[in-house]
Order: C-alpha cells, then sequence, then structure tokens
DNA sequence: CGATGTGGTTGCACTCAGTGCAACGTGACC
DNA sequence: GGTCACGTTGCACTGAGTGCAACCACATCG
C-alpha cells in the first residue's frame, strides 16, 4: 500500500530533519547548536521545524511514525496467553531489533546528563500504544498494569544505559532479553 | 548543630520560592504563570530565582535539600542483610512519609502530560544517593544494580500515579509498599 | 572596633526556544 | 480548469535561561 504523495513528502520533510539534527548534535552538542542550525542543514525554514517537532530535543529522540505502527502491530499479534510480562518481553526484543540506526547516536548523546532526562520523556510517547494493551489485558487492575509497564520501561532504559556505543547493537537486545528476565524471577 | 545564619537564609529563599511556585502553578496552571510572577511573589528578584533553581518546573519539582539528607540517613541506616530489594522498600517507605507537604499539589501538576515528564526528571537527581548505596551494594553487577534502581523509580512513580489527590496520604506510603512486594514477587 | 574578604542578590542586556497569524504555493478532487 | 485542503514560510512576539558587573550583608582577623 503506496502512501499518498502528500504524505510522503512529509514524511521525508521529518526524516531530513531528524538526520540532520542528530548530525549535528552528535558533532557540537546540543547546547552549541540552534533549532535554525538544524532547519537550515535541513533545508527547510525555521518554523516548519516546529510544524515537525514540537522542541529541539523531539527532533532527537521522537520515535519515527513507522516506529510506533510497528510498535502496535507487534502488540496485536503477540500471543499472551503465557501471561503479560512474556509477551512483553517477546514485543520489546522484536521492536528493539532494528532501531541501530538511531541506536548509537542516541546513546552517545544521553552521556550528557541534561539529555538523558529528554531521552526519557520521548519514551512517554511510545509507550502509550503499551499502555492501552495492558489496560486491555489487566482491565481489573489498572494498579499492576501500571507497574507493568513502568517496569518494562524500567527494563529498556537500564539495558540501554548498560549498552556501550563500541558494542554491536545485538547485544543491546540480548541485554533486554536479560532485564526482562530479571524482573520476571523477582528480586526477593 | 545549628545551620550557619547565611544557609539558614539561603534555604529560607528557596522554600519561599518554591511555595510560591506550587500556590501560583496550582491555581493557575504551568504556562499561565511566568517565572517573574513566582519571583514577585516570592518577593526576591527574577535573576535570584535562577540562583536557586535551574528551571521553572525545578522550582515545583526539585527536592528540599533536607531531603536528601535524609534519604542519605536512610540508606547508611537500613540493614540489607535480607537483600538489597527488601532494604530499598524499608528505606523508600520511610522516606515517603513525611512528603505529604507537596505530595497532592505535585500529584494535581502532574495531571498535564507535559509536566508528568518534568517531574520523572526531577527524580533522576535523588535517585543519586540511591545509585551509589546500589553500586555499593552490588559492586561485581552494576546491570542488576541499575535495574533495581530504574525498578524501584518504576515503583514509586506507579504508586504516585495510582494515588488519588483526594485520598489520605497514608494510602501512597501503602500503594509504595504493595509495589516493591509485587516486584519482589517477579512477573512470571 | 574597623578593615578586608567572601558569597548571595540584583539589574541589565543578550540569545534562543517556542507560538500565533496571515500569506503563499502545491498536491488533491470534482 | 477551478477550487479546496493543507503544508510551508516569514514576521513579530513572549518568555526561559545566561553572563556580567555592581552591590550589599555577613564573616573574619588584626
Amino acid at each position: 500500500m503506496p502512501l499518498p504523495v502528500r504524505e510522503q513528502q512529509r514524511r521525508e520533510g521529518w526524516a531530513a530533519v531528524q538526520s540532520a539534527a542528530l548530525q549535528l548534535v552528535s558533532e557540537r552538542g546540543f547546547d552549541a547548536v540552534t533549532v535554525d542550525d538544524i532547519a537550515a542543514a535541513a533545508g527547510v525554514s525555521r518554523r516548519t521545524f516546529f510544524n515537525h517537532f514540537p522542541t529541539k530535543a523531539a527532533a532527537l529522540f521522537n520515535p519515527h511514525p513507522d516506529d510506533a505502527d510497528q510498535l502496535a502491530q507487534l502488540l496485536l499479534a503477540v500471543d499472551a496467553a503465557a501471561g503479560v510480562w512474556p509477551a512483553l518481553r517477546a514485543v520489546c526484543v522484536d521492536f528493539v531489533r532494528g532501531q541501530d540506526r538511531v541506536l548509537r547516536v542516541r546513546r552517545q548523546l544521553v552521556e550528557d546528563a541534561e539529555l538523558d532526562a529528554y531521552h526519557r520523556t520521548a519514551h512517554l510517547h511510545v509507550g502509550q500504544a503499551m499502555d492501552r494493551w495492558l489496560a486491555a489485558q489487566l482491565p481489573d487492575d489498572p494498579f499492576t498494569a501500571r507497574l507493568v509497564a513502568e517496569s518494562a520501561g524500567a527494563v529498556l532504559m537500564t539495558a540501554f544505559l548498560a549498552w556501550h556505543p563500541d558494542d554491536d547493537p545485538a547485544r543491546f537486545v540480548e541485554l533486554v532479553g536479560r532485564g526482562f528476565d530479571l524482573v520476571a524471577h523477582g528480586f526477593s
């Protein structure tokens, strides 16, 4: 199903801006790059930058529109018969593969404590699909549903921070799986 | 041990600004209050506001200096013989008592999705004492240490979101305990 | 007690993030 | 070919956050 021309162009512009942002910020650092710099490098106006992204940090960390679709697809397809946690493990491990385009750059950026905060907020967005799925799976226990969602976030963040930019991206996937297993086993 | 006069005044100014910030923002909303408004209400200059807090959001969510001391004290005193997770449970439950001064207002603010993000970043600060303690407890397994820290954060955040502003603050403490127990048991 | 030093406070000027608005240009649709 | 919808652009504006230099109050020492 080919996307409409309009939407196609829109996503190309989106990708051009994010690409320029990642490039410039990884070279010079977050504070040394202005929105005007990024917009100019991407060949769009400053105002258009803000049509694509609400903030400067969003240009670095917001997920690609396709990613949100993909996560939703994975959640639809997964079999939760063995419990929500194993299902979520499978979904996250699958999802996290094929993120290597942005993985390394983002990991380097997050060395800066300030950007770590931005990074975490970006994940709130992606998490919404997961929140809805969990609410449907555990309709009678919203507390546990929320806790499972936050715990999955904790695992992903831990793996992300434990992964080193020099490592193979596959190692990140492995760390995610290990984190899920540790939490599944419990801390008692 | 009475604090030096200088430090005493400093903390009074700090508290005055935070108090004014919580008051105004809970009345009008985050975006409808400027830093100038807060500074004026606290009886200090705009520039002094930024001497106390690096950002507007920090004035709402940054922990009181005494809180950091208290958390450090609790961590020093706790007995970790039964494992790090039970110890952390005890520390957090203790710590979370006596936070009722800011609990209700903050919970109301976080209804706004944007401020939820700010709130989470503020916790990174408090968590540093916990990070150091965990690194000392699990020197040979930094991955688990990080995961435990993130999981404790997940529990606190879940309890905070599950707690309702009309509830008794004691209920929040109870929810924290319940969250720790659920994670201790595991999700398998 | 008076001189000196240290550190928080203040005002000023500046950069830059983010927003509202109105004009424009280009695909979509009949 | 006309018109409609929508993303793009420029412009002007608010407000967050910072660097700097002057100022003032508490502290210290002779």
